[in-house]
DNA sequence: TTGTATGCGTTATCAA
DNA sequence: TTGATAACGCATACAA
């Protein structure tokens, strides 16, 4: 049934040159019709797949993305991570691309990973996530010309590569609007430190929402680290002050915490992310589109490595999440 | 700084022959010690990296070894996978390997992809996870020949392949004793219905722990369907009967579920799995060595591939989970 | 429109 | 112990 098919298997087959295989595969517009049907239906007849190797000896290109995958460092957010992925492996192989994993701690490391996936394999591509203030892996990555996308944008530095990324706000600016449309005055909003280019972001929408509903939103924010005891305490903290009746948080995490400030002053909670602790404690929460992000993702990359980098097309892309509605608010 | 330093560019540097380099890289021991230390100065100085297609080609061999990404289907267990794919990339680049990613719905669909990985990369071996009841993937990696490994033991079938698993009935067993020593006399058991080989092997540790201590299971035993609405059915049904003190389950969704029985009858409850859900409300759990694991994973498999196939060394690995102490038992 | 020749970077075979 | 040569499978320039 097998023993290599090679260009040469079907051109004998279908008694032609190895050329004219070739060429169907890689200039069909060159073969007269009823050779290509010819070499078509030996192709097919034989599974022939066109061997990577030889070709990326050729063409300089492997056809192969590299992704870092990251320890599911805090766990609850982790779990995104997963299903980017998937979206991306899926995304890629129609469009002939396959993934590769690597990892590496911290950004100089990274990049030293960088420099040798590209000698040894030659991979064409990099998809990064978790861009952050000062990434050094961007700007090592453009100077060397490599193409690369990020899922998240460049926070703070000029937009110079392509990247897709979720529009925070509007999610957490969704996620107040139904809390008002459920008749909520008080509205509070619990996240993460100022400086955080995705916190501060998730922050904005709550805000805007409150302003847009001609809501005070004053006295109703707390900015703390990311985990469940902390998201606890700053809901205690605001029930006791400005008493809210409800609470947009910046993660799942703070708003779990939030969940259990107090169990006989139950307020709306709504997180964000829906992640699996969601899920599991019914919590509503909005919910990144992961799955298109990254079809996103191998989209510009594949625009950019068929060479249609000048089409004009957008380089940048913004998605809404949307709200996912369960019992908690 | 670049500029695709071959082995001819080492060649030169280090005023040897091509293949005098190659030697150097692949029977070391065919060159004089002061020839070899030439060149692998040359090879430090040029920063060369073997181009892993053009090896290929001459050898036949990648170095890619192939996973594949679920979605994270229920959400709760899925997170698993992804440190497990950690694990795997972590242990795979030391030995020289990558991870590349695929992704498939149903084992017909994913033979069709390994035969498709295989044409067009040549992956030298695949590692497989959810390993079921008359599983089509193993006998058809087995007829053709390819090695693989699968994280998972092959639930009743002979295991011909080598395999690296958790011991699930050494986790419940552990979690069942830390139970009994605390006091416990009625332990009860919620988990899924017969049949499923990993569900059967984390009750089975129950039950011996059980009747080891001399204490009478029956009755304490419940078997649904994995959820946290069936968990909690499961065990507000179990206190209404036998009134079990305490709760061991077969999953975190289970557990969680057990853990809202009843807010006025407090029980103590142990989940299986250690997911993030667990460490979000403090539920204690069994956690599996998903980095040991994926480093055995590797480790058989580069035994496979390095040809050692025959050095009498166990196929398989059986790995103990262990109890993460939380508040909830 | 089709066929011939060449080279990508490496390793295996063989000769020096 | 080292070096020359061929071959892996494919794609490109060029000739027919």
């Amino acid at each position: 049934m097998s023993g290599k098919v090679t260009i040469a298997t079907v051109a004998h087959h279908a008694q032609v040159s190895r050329q004219t295989v070739s060429n169907v595969l890689n200039s069909p517009h060159l073969v007269r019709e009823e050779t290509r049907g010819r070499v078509l239906a030996a192709i097919e007849t034989l599974g022939y797949r066109a061997n990577q190797a030889a070709r990326q000896m050729r063409t300089g290109r492997s056809r192969l993305i590299a992704v870092r995958i990251e320890p599911a460092n805090d766990g609850i957010n982790g779990s995104i991570l997963d299903r980017f992925l998937h979206g991306l492996t899926e995304a890629a192989a129609p469009a002939g691309y396959r993934i590769m994993l690597y990892t590496a701690t911290g950004d100089d490391n990274e990049i030293a990973t960088y420099d040798d996936l590209l000698a040894s394999y030659d991979l064409d591509a990099f998809v990064l996530t978790s861009t952050h203030h000062g990434d050094a892996r961007t700007t090592w990555l453009a100077e060397h010309d490599i193409p690369f996308v990020t899922f998240g944008r460049p926070w703070g530095a000029p937009d110079r590569h392509p990247w897709v990324d979720v529009d925070g706000a509007a999610g957490t600016a969704e996620a107040t609007e139904r809390l008002i449309a459920a008749g909520h005055r008080r509205i509070g909003f619990i996240g993460w430190p100022t400086g955080s280019g995705v916190g501060d972001n998730r922050r904005e929408g709550w805000y805007a929402a409150m302003r847009a509903a001609d809501l005070d939103p004053s006295g109703l924010e707390r900015r703390v680290d990311d985990g469940v005891a902390e998201g606890r305490r700053s809901a205690q903290d605001l029930l006791a002050g400005a008493g809210p009746t409800a609470l947009v948080c910046a993660s799942d995490s703070l708003a779990l915490g939030a969940l259990r400030a107090d169990a006989r002053a139950p307020v709306a909670v709504i997180g964000f992310d829906d992640t699996p602790v969601a899920q599991a404690i019914s919590l509503t929460s909005v919910g990144q589109p992961l799955a298109e992000s990254a079809a996103s993702c191998v989209e510009l990359l594949a625009r950019l490595l068929d060479g249609d980098t000048h089409s004009g097309r957008p380089q940048h892309v913004l998605l809404r999440p949307h709200v996912v509605v369960r019992d908690s608010g």
